[in-house]
RNA sequence: CGGGGCGUGGCGCAGCCUGGUAGCGCACCUCGUUUGGGUCGAGGGGGUCGCUGGUUCAAAUCCAGCCGCCCCGACCA
């Protein structure tokens, strides 16, 4: 409970002029968070209350899959990172202690984990095994962005699964899809579980669930029955309109045309004629000549996962030696390993001749060349998916994510099991994250309107804003501090605004601060016993009598769930 | 890490080009006034102008270096 003339939220009348994000300008002027440094973010109390919410959903929820909570620290002996090989990565803080032993910042907490359950787990009967914590987590994040939505420092549920087996591992993935579901629904976000990027370092599946919004970092490529993060989505893509095939390529001169735009443009055929040659270095193979169709785009992140091993972009001099002059390389006659995008089917397509100012035209895959068909472009809206409706890419929070490591850090950390027969095996881990500040974050981006911010009831900092448009002892202002009173002793969260301050002020305040139902105790409805309810969502307005104003409000909050 | 921008009372900004007493709005404090959409009046407090060095009789202003923060991109195990 809480009396505004003395609670500490302090808001701002403008927006802070370093913020763009909606969530980010919203949370600062309602006075729920401010920041310390780059990347690093106060709770102040009413933004803290949320934050308790959305954990308090999530400890619930794990908790009933079976979940056991503990705590591990967040400063930690740098052995286990070696071990793993994590060690090396940028993003984790490292420190040194006063005897010079090497520590860092947990960025997450597969490595302590594992270290306990190889010292503490034996055998198969001990398994399976889910625990969690809820703990902060420090990245070193290269650039932190948008209020409370990238940060350096930030608090994450993390919850592992040990099983003895991959259909064990299944079964721990399943339960945690199952809680993250309920999870997301009860905390009133819009999302979607998506298919993700497993990575370089293996793991045998994983999923995202993504909070769309605009300033969401992430987008997703969805449709009835389809959604995926676009790193990883796969589509149908949308005809193009060859030209007539040729009974072989035929030169064209295109003097200082190096785009497929301008090159398009001068033959007088669609940019989806074109074979767009983007040429990489994998690290096994070497230099790759990788083709999309001419109004495509690669994807990296496809084509490492396709090759099956990382690729960079090819420097100038590396497309010069193995091929010709940049902006008329193209796939006929190279002596290089070729990676066809697979939506270029048929022929009649045109592409660069290795030779300045040159294209060919009239080009077919497999007469003129050979190739290795992989799926590695980019999808876009409109491409149809599997089950044969358009995509839409939507820009989204990834708010959560949910992972098969499989025995990638059980092997190197010596966590094993003896099974039935006293033979020695890995343990079968899964990893699965949840980031509470985001989700605050997303209910904002999704919830506000222009007047602020609107909670879903479940994580709102409380449930009820009581206004008291009257001075400090007038009858307007004990009646509002009444009913205040009386919501108290219902259990209902509420907040009093008794502050000695304009009514514009006040009922400003409360739509940004924008909890899901406003009691306003003024004057004008006062003098005929009532007093005003509006539910901020929908903005629907009503009078109860004030003497059972807070009852009418509990029964109001039960109805909007 | 590449590109761009910004650092002047708590917040938002002007002043800098052309060096010469540090300003405005909001917020804050006091008194009065006002209470259904950020009232009105009077009085008042608060800033080593991000830091360091240089030029100059004189630096918020010019020069150099550094630090911090924001935005775009790269990255994001």
């Amino acid at each position: 409970m809480a009396r505004l003339s003395s609670y500490f939220l302090p808001t701002l009348r403008d927006d802070p002029a370093d913020a763009e994000a909606l969530s980010h300008r919203l949370m600062v002027r309602a006075g729920m968070i401010r920041q310390l440094g780059a990347g690093l973010w106060t709770w102040l109390p009413a933004g803290y209350r949320v934050v308790k919410k959305v954990e308090a959903v999530i400890r619930e929820e794990i908790d009933a899959i079976g979940g056991e909570e503990m705590l591990m620290p967040v400063l930690q002996p740098a052995e286990p990172w070696r071990a793993t090989g994590r060690y090396e990565i940028d993003e984790l803080f490292k420190l040194d202690d006063r005897k010079g032993s090497p520590h860092v910042l947990a960025m997450t907490h597969e490595e302590a984990l594992t270290y306990h359950i190889a010292r503490d787990i034996r055998s198969y009967r001990e398994l399976p095994k889910i625990l969690y914590h809820v703990q902060t987590k420090a990245r070193d994040e290269p650039r932190p962005r948008a209020g409370v939505l990238r940060t350096r420092e930030f608090t994450m549920k993390d919850s592992y699964s040990f099983d003895r087996d991959a259909e064990g591992l299944d079964r721990s993935y399943e339960l945690h899809i199952e809680a993250y579901d309920r999870i997301f629904d009860r905390t009133g976000l819009r999302w979607y579980r998506v298919e993700s990027d497993v990575g370089m370092m293996g793991g045998s599946g994983a999923h995202e669930y993504m909070a769309p919004c605009a300033a969401g970092e992430n987008e997703v490529a969805v449709a009835p029955g389809y959604a995926a993060n676009v790193e990883v989505a796969a589509a149908g893509a949308q005809p193009v309109e060859l030209p007539p095939r040729l009974d072989q390529p035929r030169e064209a001169p295109t003097p200082g045309l190096t785009t497929v735009a301008e090159v398009a443009g001068a033959l007088g055929v669609p940019e989806g004629a074109a074979l767009k040659a983007i040429p990489v270095v994998a690290s096994e193979r070497g230099f790759v000549l990788a083709l999309v169709r001419g109004d495509h785009c690669l994807n990296e992140i496809k084509l490492a996962n396709a090759l099956g091993e990382p690729a960079r972009q090819a420097t100038a001099e590396e497309i010069e030696r193995n091929l010709g002059p940049p902006g008329f390389i193209g796939p006929v006659g190279a002596e290089v390993a070729i990676v066809k995008d697979a939506a270029i089917q048929g022929g009649g397509y045109f592409c660069g001749a290795n030779r300045p100012d040159t294209h060919l035209i009239g080009v077919e895959p497999g007469r003129d060349f050979s190739f290795e068909e992989l799926d590695i472009r980019s999808v876009e809206a409109g491409d149809l998916a599997p089950g044969g409706t358009p995509i839409e890419i939507e820009p989204a929070i990834e708010v959560g994510n949910i992972f098969k490591l499989g025995t990638r850090y059980t092997v190197p950390l010596g966590a094993n099991y003896l099974d039935e027969g006293g033979k020695e095996h890995p343990i079968v881990m899964g990893s699965y994250g949840i980031g509470p500040a985001r989700i605050v974050a997303a209910a904002v981006e999704q919830g506000a309107d222009d007047r602020g911010i609107v909670w879903p009831a479940a994580i709102a900092p409380w449930q009820v804003h009581v206004v008291g448009l009257g001075k400090a002892g007038d009858e307007v202002a004990e009646a509002a501090e009444h009913i205040y009173e009386g919501l108290a002793a219902l259990g209902v969260e509420a907040i009093l605004d008794d502050r000695d301050a304009g009514p514009g002020q006040k009922l400003t305040d409360a739509e940004l601060l924008g909890c899901p139902l406003r009691l306003t105790v003024g004057k004008r409805t006062l003098a005929e016993g009532q007093v005003e309810t509006q539910v901020r969502r929908g903005g629907e307005d009503s009078r109860v009598e004030v003497g059972e104003a807070a009852e009418r409000a509990a029964e109001l909050l039960a109805e909007l769930g």
